[in-house]
DNA sequence: TGTACATCAGTGAACGCGCGTTCACTGATGTAC
DNA sequence: TGTACATCAGTGAACGCGCGTTCACTGATGTAC
C-alpha cells in the first residue's frame, strides 16, 4: 500500500488545498448551498471529477473548512483568558486580538458567519458542535477566577456562552467594518498577535492607507469602542453577581 | 387605470401572499440563494413566469420576507420595554415574550437567522437597517430610565446593541431547542402574548405534548434560563455602570 | 540497479435534468359611454 | 342596463445553459524482487 511522505501524497495534498481555499475564496459571495461542484474544480484548473478524490460532496468539504476556520480561533482565545491578569487589560487584549484575527482571516471568519445557521445541516452542527467546545474551554479558564466566589457549574456555563456568542458577535461586525471599505483589508496584517497590544494599536495602523481605508479603520474602532464597553459591563455585571 | 380594491386586485394579493408563504416554508430547509423560482411557483401552483407579476427577482422577494418577518417582532418588544417596571419583571416578559414569537414565527425567525449573514446582499442590508432600527427604538426606549443616571448618547446606544444581539441571539437558540423536537412545535401556541406571563408559564406548556415534545420543552427552558441570567447579569453591569 | 506489475490522482467525454427567462397568448375583470 | 374596448394576472411552450455524477482511461508514482 501506499506509504506517508511520498510524492504523490503531497500533490493530493496540494490539490486539496487548492479546492478548499478556492471554495473559501468563492464563499465570500455565496453561501455554500448555492456554491458549484464545477465552479470550485474551474477555480482549481482540475476536472471535476477530480473533486470525488478528495471530498464526497460540498458539504463534506464545508465541514472540513469548520474545523479550519474554527480551529485557529481556539489557540487564539485560549492563551489570552489565561495570560492577562486585570480585566481591562483582558478584554483589550481580547478585542485586539478578535480584531486582528478578522483582518487576518476574513473569509474563515465570514464563513462561520455565514453557516453557522446556513442551509446545510451537517457544517450547522458541525459548527454548533466547535462552539460548544469553545465555550467549554472559556468555562474551563474561567473556573480559577470565579471558583473562590463559589460560582455554581451552571451560572459559569451561563457566562461563558455569553462571552462566547458575544465574540462571534464582535468578529462578524468588524468584519461589515471592514467589508465596506475593502481597501484596508490585509494593509495591516504584520501588526502580529501580540496579545498585549492594546486596543487602539491593534485596530490603527490601518488608518495608514487611503481615504477609504481611513473610513474602514474608523469603523473599526467604533466596533471595538463598543465592544470593549459592552465587555466591561458584563465585568461588572459579573462581580456584583453573587452579591445580592 | 385600475382603481384599488378591485377583484383582480385581490385575487393578485392573494397570489403574493401565497408566494411569500411557500417560500418562506422552503426557507426552512434551505437558504435563499439556493431557492429556485421554479421551486416557489411548483409549491404554489402557477406557472413560473407567473412569479414576475410579483417580483423582479428572489431577492426582492427576500426583500419583502424581512420586512414581514422584524415588522411582528418591533411592536411586541416595544411594547414589553415601555409595560414593566421592574427590572427582573421586564427581563422575564421579554424572554417570555421572544419564546412566545419563536414558537409562533419559527420560519420568519430562522429566515431572519440565516440570511442576516447569507449569500444576498440586499436581503443582508436590508435586515441590518431593520435591527439598527431596533436598537434605535431600544435606545430610545431606554432613555427615560437612563437619563436620571446621566448616561452619554454612546453608552446608551452600546447598551442598546448588546440587548438586540443577545435578543437575536436568544430567539436563534430558542429556535435551534425546538427543531431538535419539532413535536412541540406549535402546540401551544394560543397561550397568547399577555406580557405579564412569567417564564416558566409562557415556556412550560409545550410540555403537555409527548415525549419529544416534553424534551423539546426541556430544551427551552433551559435556553429561557440562560437568556434570563444573562439579561440579569447585564442589568447589573448596567446599574454600575456609572459607578467607577 | 533494473524490470515487471500495482496503485490511484486526475482526465475528458457523455448523460439526463432542472434551471431562469422570453414570448405571444387567453380570458376574466375593469372602464367608458 | 348593455355594449365595446382596455387592462393585465396568469399560461404554456420554447430556448440555451450549466449542473452533478458516471465511466473507462492514462500515466506518473510506488512496490516487489
Amino acid at each position: 500500500m501506499s506509504h506517508r511522505c511520498g510524492v504523490r501524497q503531497a500533490q493530493k495534498e496540494k490539490t486539496r488545498r487548492a479546492l478548499l481555499d478556492a471554495a473559501l475564496r468563492l464563499l465570500e459571495d455565496q453561501s455554500l448551498s448555492s456554491l458549484g461542484l464545477r465552479e470550485v474544480t474551474r477555480a482549481v484548473g482540475v476536472a471535476p471529477a477530480a473533486f470525488y478524490r478528495h471530498f464526497r460532496d460540498l458539504s463534506d468539504l464545508g465541514v472540513a473548512l469548520v474545523e479550519e476556520s474554527l480551529g485557529s480561533l481556539h489557540h487564539m482565545i485560549g492563551a489570552i483568558l489565561a495570560g492577562q491578569d486585570g480585566d481591562v487589560e483582558r478584554i483589550d487584549a481580547t478585542v485586539a486580538a478578535v480584531a486582528d484575527h478578522v483582518r487576518r482571516y476574513p473569509a474563515h471568519i465570514r464563513f462561520i458567519a455565514r453557516e453557522r445557521h446556513g442551509g446545510v445541516r451537517a457544517v450547522r452542527e458541525a459548527i454548533a458542535a466547535e462552539l460548544d467546545r469553545f465555550a467549554d474551554e472559556v468555562a474551563t479558564d474561567f473556573c480559577p477566577r470565579l471558583s473562590a466566589e463559589d460560582w455554581p457549574p451552571e451560572d459559569v456555563r451561563m457566562l461563558a456562552e455569553l462571552y462566547v456568542d458575544h465574540m462571534v458577535m464582535t468578529a462578524t461586525a468588524f468584519l461589515e467594518a471592514q467589508a465596506e471599505h475593502p481597501g484596508a483589508a490585509g494593509a495591516s496584517g504584520a501588526s502580529g498577535a501580540s496579545g498585549a497590544a492594546d486596543v487602539e494599536d491593534a485596530v490603527g495602523p490601518a488608518g495608514a492607507a487611503d481615504a477609504a481605508g481611513a473610513a474602514g479603520a474608523e469603523d473599526e474602532r467604533r466596533v471595538a469602542a463598543t465592544a470593549r464597553k459592552q465587555l466591561l459591563l458584563i465585568s461588572l455585571g459579573r462581580h456584583h453577581w453573587r452579591d445580592g
